[in-house]
DNA sequence: AATGAATGAGGATTCATTCAT
DNA sequence: CATGAATGAATCCTCATTCAT
């Protein structure tokens, strides 16, 4: 009875900050919303910060798990790494009001959604990594320091996060992300020592 | 007269969005610091947004002028190409406040400053595209569709816009923007056909 | 088993009034320190007012029962009123929390705990009208009407019941306690008709 | 026209932290009543903090005002302490309600409120002090240390400032201050060295 | 008797915008 | 044109009390 009432938060919550982002998004609506009083969402979650990282934190660990799957369904090495680069677009885009934070909680303090975050990147670095590595195994990929490389595709990757900015459509999108890994599998210089 | 009044509340402005964002830096200290009453900004700007937008759209200018520079200072395209890489890093972080839109800025209606950010990244677009175009007529660069590769590779700088978010220190963010770089160049790919 | 449960909520209601006043103190915690659920508080006191009614009822006898302990130690009445003063200053400055009404309890209606510290009041200037008594009895005081007497007396003793306001060091009040002691015995005026 | 306006909004807010405390005394109310918005009370106090200091340091000044005059129309020193304990006690009662500060504000931090009471009260011993010394050139009090004894004496008559918790009648507790200044006088001891 | 989840009224504060002078 | 006093909607958070189990 408890559990249900708390997910029925959560879940309108989590409509709510996809909506709004985590500032304008707002306490009276989402408890009218979720057919609950104002008090009750203090007494599950403290604070507006309190259910805003509740929601971060439930859709992080949901985004990493879809693109878990979307790599683990390939073979090969390059289509695992194209399928994480996709996957991670696509679920991005979707979360992205509630992942973006706002300017002032990073401004104001060491705020915990900062952790939330970190700790996303860093998965999506270890996911890459393994990519690399296998790669790396199997010899199609040529790769001095693997985790500098994934780190530095993990960071490139992010600027396709910021696609909701652009409003760039959706497909034209997915062809430069695919110009993108047509780049970093072959480079674009000519000559090769 | 005008002139200089006008200069000087988008100067303080400037600080103040740079400083707190747009969303948290208020026309009052601004007015304050300034030395001009609120009403003067309003006769000047309309309205909050009217003085962030013309904040940005300066701002962005500013930054695109600093990147044509640097890349101008280069010889070589490969050159060309780290130096936009890196100074765009850099002017960016610098700017990073004053750049990033709220996210409500966003859902509310088709905002302006969405104009602004397109056009600065399409100009990112077209110098990379020169770039590589140089490249290519000097057969350094290998590529079928220049613009397509010049979209991709902004994109996939974007990425490191979002920095200040991970807080990673600069110089780490440097290596990993080398790499980056360098994996453009190179590809990751073993054999090449 | 049902008394101990009871005691153990009003000892800990009691630390909780004596550390945050009768409105700051909260029955979540006091609730949640003793073990308990808020309703069970509700079930024995009915009401937050119930609670603290009780535990500022037993604050006022026992300190009035140390008061009257420390004056039954001494033997000269002169000797009875100091020790009664100092009693008084010492264990009031402890309760001062409990013992201090809320503003607004007390413009809201003719709250119960006026009663209670009325009481406490009249059971002091009982005291001290005995002590008065006796002095005149054996002949070391000289007044008319003892009991006006005893009034004006603890009347100014509840001045020093304040001093958590001024905040005045311990030492110093007990040397001005000493000081009005003195002027209470002996007087201001120097010719004695 | 801004002068008018901020006495009309402070003598709105004395009345009401005069009514209900500093606590339960609300901006909404007041702004009400002062017809002004609540944002106006912003504008020239900052805070409900900055009202309430406002009002309690014009109502201490006021007081003061009043004790002085009080004391500068007696002529003998007898006459003039008594006049001052007559004039405290009687505006202290009226200004109960501002004056007496709320439990939390005393917790929470060195409030500035501390300091306004301090500084009324020093202002009292001040006055007491030169009662005495006047007392003691012409020869008519004898004590050794002035400011010890100014200060046991407000201290004691501090004791009636808590009059409205006891709401003795006006009447009755004035002849308790008569018959405490009688002792402070001439003291209860028969023999005299 | 005990529980503790749910309630919701109540109150302080911020700040973009307006407008009379 | 410049001013800046006034506005008031918007919003987060607290906590005594109730009541179904």
């Amino acid at each position: 009875m408890k559990k249900e009432k708390l997910e029925a938060i959560l879940e309108t919550a989590r409509k709510a900050f996809a909506r709004y982002g985590p500032r304008k998004a707002n306490l009276d609506e989402i408890a009218r919303m979720a057919r609950v009083a104002k008090g009750t969402i203090y007494n599950y979650f403290g604070s507006k910060d309190g259910i805003y990282l509740e929601v971060l934190s439930r859709e992080a660990h949901e985004i990493l798990e879809k693109i878990s799957q979307s790599v683990a369904r390939e073979t090969s090495p390059e289509k695992k790494l194209a399928s994480f680069a996709r996957a991670k677009f696509q679920h991005m885009r979707q979360a992205a009001n509630i992942l973006n934070l706002d300017r002032e909680g990073i401004e104001n303090r060491p705020h915990k959604a900062h952790g939330i975050r970190n700790e996303l990147f860093e998965a999506e670095v270890s996911i890459v990594a393994s990519i690399l590595k296998e790669g790396t195994d199997k010899g199609v990929f040529k790769l001095n320091d693997l985790l500098l490389a994934a780190r530095a595709i993990c960071y490139s990757l992010r600027g396709f996060e910021l696609t909701w900015l652009v409003q760039d459509s959706q497909e034209r999108i997915e062809r430069y992300l695919d110009e993108l890994l047509n780049i970093l599998f072959l480079g674009i210089v000519t000559e090769k020592g």
